[in-house]
DNA sequence: CAGTGGTCTAGACCACTGG
DNA sequence: CAGTGGTCTAGACCACTGC
C-alpha cells in the first residue's frame, strides 16, 4: 500500500510518530499526492482524475476529506470539477478564454467581437542564456535556451510584441515551423507536444518607449509608450519554465486586473 | 425567528416551496445573510463576528454549514480567520501591508527596506461630476463629488500622482485638513469615519505620457513614459464608491502581478 | 437510471490562543 | 483551562450529466 499518505494508522491523521514540525493535515497530505500524480503525467491535461469516492478508496480517507483536497486543487486552477461529470486536469487547451494569462482586453471590453488575434512568429532560435535569462529560469548562463519572438495582431493591427525564453532540455525539437503549424495557445502547445503545463505566473509591469526595431516590429512611432509586461510562467511544484517580455500597445487595449 | 434562512424546515435547504430558479444552497443563504450584517454594520472592520457555534444555533443549521459560509467570505477578503481566538471583519486599518490596493513595488524587492511612503495632499475640493466620472461611480452627470489630488514619495522621491473621486453623499465633511491628519491609509479613513469599506477593486492599466502640470507634480521629464492605473474601489454588492487616477513611475518601481 | 460532484448534518477530536 | 477555529469521519440526501 505505497499509496497511503503516511505510515498513520487507517483513518487517523499523522504527525504522531514522525519528528515532523508544526502539523501536516491530511488532507494536505492528500494534497500533494495528487499533485505528485499530476506532475507526473498519471492524468493528462484534459483527463479526468478519479473519482472522490475512488481515490478515498486508494488513499484510505473519507470522501470528505479527498473533497477539500480537490477543492484547494480546483481554487489554484490546477483542477476542474464538473458536477454530475467528474474532476478534469486543467488545461490550456479547448478552454474558453483562448489565452489564460493574457490579460489584455479591447478598450470596447467587447473581447469576442474582436476575434481571434493573428499570430506571426518572428524567429525561434537555440542559443545560450544571458545571465539574467539564466537566473530566471533557474539555469546557469550560457545554458541553451530557446528564444521565441513574436507579434499577434488584432483585426490586423500589430499590438502586442513578445519575446521569450524557454529552458533548451524540455522544449527540445520546437522550431519555428512548428508553432507556425500550431492552432492554438501556445500553452497548449506546451502542454500536448513538451508535456509542459504552465500553472501560474508573476508579472513586472512598466511603462517603457520602444526601441527601434521593437517599434518597426509593432508600426508605431518610438515616441509611443507601451506597456511592459514581464511575465516568468511556473510548472508544478513552483519551477520556473518560461520568460516572456511582452510590450503592449495600450492606445486601444488595456491591461485589466482584479483586485480582491 | 426572523433570522432564520428561510421559511424551510429546521434543517432541510429550502428550494421546496418557492419557484426560485435553479436552487440556492443553505450555505449561500447564510452567506447572504453574514453579508447584510457585515453591510449593515452590525459588527465593524477590525471586530469578531459571533463564533461558528453561536451563528449556527441563531441561524438553526449545522456548524459545518455555517463554516463553508464563512469559508468563502474569508477567501474574498471580508472575513479574517484566526485560529483559536474568532473570526473578525477585514479592515485596511492595522493590516500588515499598508496598502492593500497597491501594487507597486520597488525593483529591489524589499518593500520594508524602501519604509513608509511621504504623502502629500495637493487638494481636496468639492465638484461637479463630469460625465465619465458619473458613470463609473453610478451617479448622474453633475451630482455633487469630492476630488482628491495627493503625490506618494518614496525616500522623498515622488512616485506616484493620483486623483481620485468620492460620491459626495456618503463623504460629506471630507476635507484636506482631515486627509492631511490622518495617519494610515486612506481606506482606513474611509472605513473608521465614513463607514465605507473598499471591497473589491477593478483596474485598467496603460501606458501613457505626461501632461506639464503630471510631469512637474511628479518631477519627471515630459518624455518619462508613466503607468497609468484607473482603478475602480467597490463597497458591499458591488457598489462603486470611488474612481482613483494613479500615474506610477516605473524606472524605479514596477506593478507586480500574480496570475493564478 | 447509474454515477458523479454538491450539500448538510452530527459528533469526535485536535491545534491554537488568551487569560 | 475554556473557547475558538481546524480536521476528520460517516452517512444521508440532492442536483446534474450522460447513456
Amino acid at each position: 500500500m505505497s499509496t497511503s499518505p503516511t505510515a498513520a494508522a487507517d483513518t487517523a491523521p499523522s504527525s504522531t510518530s514522525s519528528t515532523t514540525p508544526s502539523f501536516s493535515p491530511l488532507y494536505q497530505q492528500i494534497k500533494s499526492l495528487i499533485l505528485q500524480s499530476l506532475h507526473g503525467g498519471e492524468w493528462k491535461p484534459g483527463e479526468p482524475i478519479p473519482s472522490e469516492i475512488e481515490l478515498a478508496g486508494r488513499f484510505r480517507v473519507s470522501q470528505g476529506t479527498v473533497r477539500k483536497a480537490i477543492d484547494e486543487l480546483a481554487a489554484e486552477n490546477l483542477l476542474v470539477r464538473r458536477q454530475g461529470v467528474g474532476t478534469f486536469v486543467a488545461t490550456h487547451a479547448e478552454q474558453h478564454v483562448q489565452y489564460r494569462f493574457l490579460k489584455l482586453v479591447p478598450d470596447s471590453g467587447d473581447i469576442e467581437a474582436e476575434g481571434p488575434a493573428q499570430r506571426e512568429i518572428v524567429d525561434c532560435r537555440r542559443q545560450r542564456a544571458s545571465a539574467d535569462v539564466a537566473r530566471a529560469l533557474a539555469l546557469r548562463t550560457g545554458d541553451a535556451v530557446l528564444q521565441v519572438r513574436r507579434v499577434l495582431a488584432y483585426r490586423g493591427v500589430p499590438t502586442i510584441l513578445e519575446e521569450l525564453w524557454l529552458p533548451g532540455t524540455p522544449f527540445k525539437g520546437l522550431t519555428a515551423e512548428r508553432l507556425r503549424a500550431w492552432r492554438g495557445p501556445m500553452y497548449a502547445l506546451f502542454e500536448t507536444e513538451f508535456g509542459v503545463r504552465m500553472v501560474r505566473a508573476e508579472e513586472k509591469i512598466r511603462a517603457v518607449l520602444p526601441d527601434r526595431a521593437q517599434a518597426e516590429l509593432l508600426a508605431v512611432p518610438a515616441a509611443m509608450p507601451l506597456l511592459s509586461v514581464e511575465r516568468l510562467a511556473l510548472t508544478y511544484h513552483d519551477i520556473p519554465m518560461e520568460l516572456r517580455r511582452g510590450l503592449y500597445r495600450t492606445d486601444t487595449h488595456h491591461y485589466r486586473n482584479q483586485l480582491g
